[in-house]
DNA sequence: GCAAGGTC
């Protein structure tokens, strides 16, 4: 009789197989390792009898290490870890199961790998080859290939033995020793450069800090600072809409503006005070149609943890966890899949056959089953397959297990409800949408009907709900109940979710289905980032600095795009395209020389690092900067002179002197080649003297207009300058990148937020619009001055280019503008652009020497109840994108014309258009 | 003391 040993990746798969090959006729014994027990029973293997000895490792049996001269963070320089010498090994812990394996391998036959049917199942099985080939060459080596713990897969696998691949083994070696060398370079490189130079309170003790790199771990904490980052450098941006409502026997219907809503308040009131003077609404179109509601694809892992933490709020390691015990218990299939779609084999309908009696949903499954009813449907395919395990689908019928957890419960469910709602028909609804027509502008009200819910009766986490409008016809009017102008602000996104985050992994290519909540666990392990109550992930301090750091190097080492070229390389490897000792070659040659740059710009980290910790007397090194020449006294500190400064990678800034203590900065633009300081002083600035700086920018980084000399003042009076840091940015990445500004000086008390309250000792930003630090772009003086004067004067703005001429009132200019009023349509004439001053004059009136006169202010009302005043109406207007197509006569029948955007000025589109704000 | 990936 044929011996053969069997070797699961884990004692329960052992236990399985065992149990269902021998159909549970079996004797147990123990091995060396206490719990990789191993089963003997006999079977019969495409007719050949067999002596079967079924026995488990737990996970990979081996490591990678570097050898021995190289494991004492002393004693190599990080950057020869790329080049040192690695070894595989098995580790003392798996060493019991190293020997049981080479003395049953001795007196065996055959060797069949029931791994698990993936990458690193697949490299597990060539470890275990490795032992066992060892103590016995002459071993006839077989995979049993399989994807569920259930009697047919298994039976299935054992008849049907295939060879390994060694393809997909040797593209999880490459990614084991990229991971390593990376991963331990970066880690030893960060860990000593900072971690005495800084009191990092986060730790109880920093001395035994580890701050860790790895190629998973930072692009998932890049993430969560980025979206900190937006969040922080968010300003909210006031729009407008208009809003109708219309209350008739049937009920009331919310019409909602069809342009949305826009964000330039002059545009929105007059068009709201055309609807006003004309309110009567005409219905335009009626449309009612069929919409569907398709159920969810089947079931992924991503998608599993996704889904659990927005019904149940279960931490994704929560839920993997829970479901590894009930595919081991054998209800669930494998937990660990990327597919979601079902092949074709697959019989969907036993699983829901199994699901007939249960008390809840049994009598949606055996409507499912029922042709007369007419709700199956063969699911869909969400277009993911990875070949080694089917989505995860229920595979024993259970009502409930005495022993089970509530999480148990909640997960069972959700796995049995979303596999039934796959083989589903999707929802249906009859969906009415009321178009209607107020003085030109147009606005829409839906309502829907359920009219099958069909998936949704058993899927109950999700709704679709009923919502009615009254019954309207085409042509048919009314006058409105309500028509409001209502004003909002925009908001910025919130923090990620744990959901969010799994998601930005996932279509990142970071980890795997198995490790991603490893991932999150690590950052809330290495004090990187916290997690609050509703799951949502802020950075910390040590975070933010470490990924602010390599990002001031210019580097996307936190930046998901590495490793997910280095998944393209492992799948190229694992498909034969490449091989492994191609890709190893190519990626540490890579990463050498990137950390060999890092090492060179490590004062980066260093500078990063100071911003939120305090130096620590541990720490001798000294990293400020070269100091410059005297340019101003110190406004913030007012103790220390600001000084010129100029960085490594060649920007130019002027500091305080004072700096850390004071970091007082004002940044100058990007595009500056040359600055040097002179004996004039500006007679404007104060706190002074402000000397006055030469500059000489880079001739191909400045707008056309600009001139590459420019003797320039850093003390706020400088509109040059203002203009090429609003257009060029400045040399500082803190606002290229939209961090945030902050209202509290760094050697102030420290900063508090609701959203992090442990976050001091934040970057003083300088603002964007004086390049002053001291206070947010939000507060900045001169913007709010600005934007005052823009918002009240909306309809008067200089077109660029237009002529101009002083006022004879109050001496500010008066700008050419064509009048479209039916008795003066195409005639010219010049109007204050002050709001304060009502001149007026015709331009043929001005050159005939005729007297100017003095014309009313249009007088705009928000009130709905105020359609008393007649007069000039609104054009036709369609594009409220381009100024340029917009002509309107206010209510006085002046002329209104030359809107521009408020955003960047540019005429040929309003605010809510701009491309500037898209960036 | 380092990675990520298995598993307990």
């Amino acid at each position: 009789m044929i011996k053969v040993l069997n070797v699961a990746e884990k004692p329960s798969v052992a236990k399985s197989v065992a149990t269902i090959l021998s159909r549970n006729q079996l004797r147990v014994r123990d091995g060396r390792s206490r719990y990789n027990k191993i089963f003997e029973f006999n079977y019969s293997i495409n007719g050949q009898q067999c002596h079967m000895l079924v026995t488990s490792v737990t996970g990979h049996l081996m490591e990678v290490e570097f050898e021995d001269r190289f494991r004492k963070w002393h004693s190599c320089d990080p950057a020869d870890l790329y080049t040192a010498p690695i070894r595989k090994y098995v580790p003392e812990d798996k060493l019991d199961i190293k020997r049981t394996l080479e003395e049953e391998a001795r007196r065996c036959h055959w060797l069949v790998l029931w791994l698990d049917c993936d990458r690193e199942g697949e490299n597990i099985a060539f470890e275990v080859m490795a032992v066992c080939k060892g103590v016995n060459r002459n071993l006839t080596i077989r995979r049993a290939r399989f994807s569920a713990l259930i009697e047919r897969d298994i039976h299935e696998a054992a008849q049907n033995l295939i060879a390994p691949n060694q393809w997909f083994s040797d593209a999880v070696d490459a990614r084991q020793e990229i991971d390593l060398r990376i991963g331990a370079s970066f880690t030893r490189f960060q860990t000593m450069l900072l971690r005495d130079r800084f009191v990092i309170d986060s730790a109880q003790d920093d001395r035994n800090l580890v701050l860790s790199y790895g190629p998973c771990q930072f692009p998932t904490l890049g993430f969560v600072v980025e979206r900190y980052w937006e969040i922080q450098s968010h300003e909210p941006e006031e729009f407008w809409t208009i809003n109708c409502t219309h209350r008739s026997d049937e009920g009331l219907a919310s019409f909602s503006w069809m342009r949305g809503h826009l964000f330039d308040y002059t545009s929105s009131v007059i068009l709201y005070e055309m609807c006003v003077e004309e309110p009567t609404a005409t219905v335009t179109k009626v449309q009612q149609q069929e919409k569907l509601k398709y159920p969810p694809y089947p079931l992924s892992t991503i998608e599993l943890e996704k889904r659990a933490s927005r019904y149940f709020r279960m931490s994704s390691e929560q839920t993997m966890k829970v479901a590894e015990d009930l595919y081991q218990a054998g209800f669930i299939s494998y937990p660990r899949t990327e597919t979601d779609s079902f092949s074709s084999r697959t019989d969907l309908h036993t699983i829901v056959q199994e699901h007939q009696e249960h008390p809840v949903w049994g009598s949606y499954a055996q409507r499912l089953l029922d042709p007369g009813a007419g709700l199956w449907r063969n699911p869909s395919s969400g277009g993911h397959d990875d070949k080694a395990h089917p989505p995860i689908h229920p595979t024993k019928f259970s009502s409930g297990e005495s022993r089970w957890s509530q999480d148990h419960h909640r997960l069972y469910e959700l796995v049995v409800r979303h596999f039934l709602a796959c083989v589903s028909q999707p929802a249906v609804g009859a969906e009415t949408v009321v178009e209607i027509d107020i003085a030109g502008e147009r606005f829409s009200a839906s309502g829907r009907v359920i009219l099958a819910k069909n998936y949704l009766d058993v899927y109950r986490f999700e709704s679709w709900g009923d919502s009615m409008i009254p019954t309207y016809v085409q042509g048919q009017q009314f006058i409105p109940t309500t028509l409001t102008l209502d004003s909002g602000v925009t908001r910025p996104p919130p923090l990620l979710s744990e959901a969010d985050l799994l998601s930005c992994m996932d279509k990142a290519g970071i980890g795997t289905d198995a490790t991603m909540h490893d991932h999150i666990k690590k950052l809330l392990d290495r004090f990187y980032v916290t997690k609050d109550a509703n799951t949502r992930f802020s950075p910390t301090n040590l975070g933010e600095a470490l990924v602010m750091g390599y990002d001031d190097m210019g580097y996307e080492l936190w930046k998901p795009n590495l490793r997910s070229l280095m998944e393209y390389d492992m799948k190229e490897v694992s498909m034969g395209n490449k091989s492994k000792a191609e890709v190893l070659a190519t990626c540490l040659q890579q990463m050498k020389a990137c950390f060999l740059d890092a090492k060179v710009n490590k004062v980066k980290l260093l500078e990063a690092m100071a911003i939120f910790f305090n130096r620590s007397d541990r720490s001798n090194g000294d990293d400020s900067s070269v100091l410059g020449e005297n340019v101003r006294p110190c406004g913030l500190c007012q103790e220390a002179n600001m000084v010129l400064r100029k960085n490594r990678d060649g920007n130019f800034m002027v500091g305080c002197s004072g700096f850390p203590q004071c970091r007082n900065a004002v940044w100058l633009p990007g595009p500056v080649l040359e600055a040097t300081i002179t004996n004039n002083i500006c007679n404007s600035c104060t706190p002074g003297p402000v000397y006055l700086i030469q500059f000489k920018f880079r001739q191909l980084e400045i707008p056309p207009g600009f001139n590459v000399n420019h003797l320039g003042c850093i003390g706020g009076c400088d509109e040059t300058l203002r203009q090429l840091i609003e257009i060029c940015g400045t040399g500082s990445r803190v606002q290229a990148r939209g961090r945030p500004p902050t209202t509290t000086p760094s050697n102030g008390p420290p900063t508090s937020t609701p959203s992090n309250p442990q976050r001091s000792n934040s970057r003083q930003a300088p603002c964007i619009y004086c390049y002053q630090t001291g206070h947010a772009s939000t507060d900045c003086p001169s913007r709010i001055s600005a934007t005052r004067h823009v918002q009240s004067h909306g309809m008067n703005q200089q077109n660029a280019g237009e002529s101009s001429i002083p006022c004879s009132t109050c001496g500010t200019s008066c700008v050419l503008r064509t009048a479209n009023t039916a008795n003066n349509r195409g005639r010219k004439f010049y109007s204050c652009s002050s709001q304060a001053c009502n001149f007026f004059v015709w331009e043929d009136n001005l050159n005939n020497g005729s007297a100017p006169r003095s014309a009313p202010r249009p007088n705009i009302s928000n009130s709905a109840s105020n359609p008393s005043r007649r007069g000039g109406r609104g054009r036709g207007v369609q594009n409220a994108g381009r100024a340029a197509d917009v002509t309107f006569v206010s209510a006085t029948g002046e002329p209104i014309s030359g809107r521009r955007c408020f955003v960047c000025g540019d005429p040929s589109h309003f605010a809510n258009a701009c491309p500037s704000r898209g960036s």
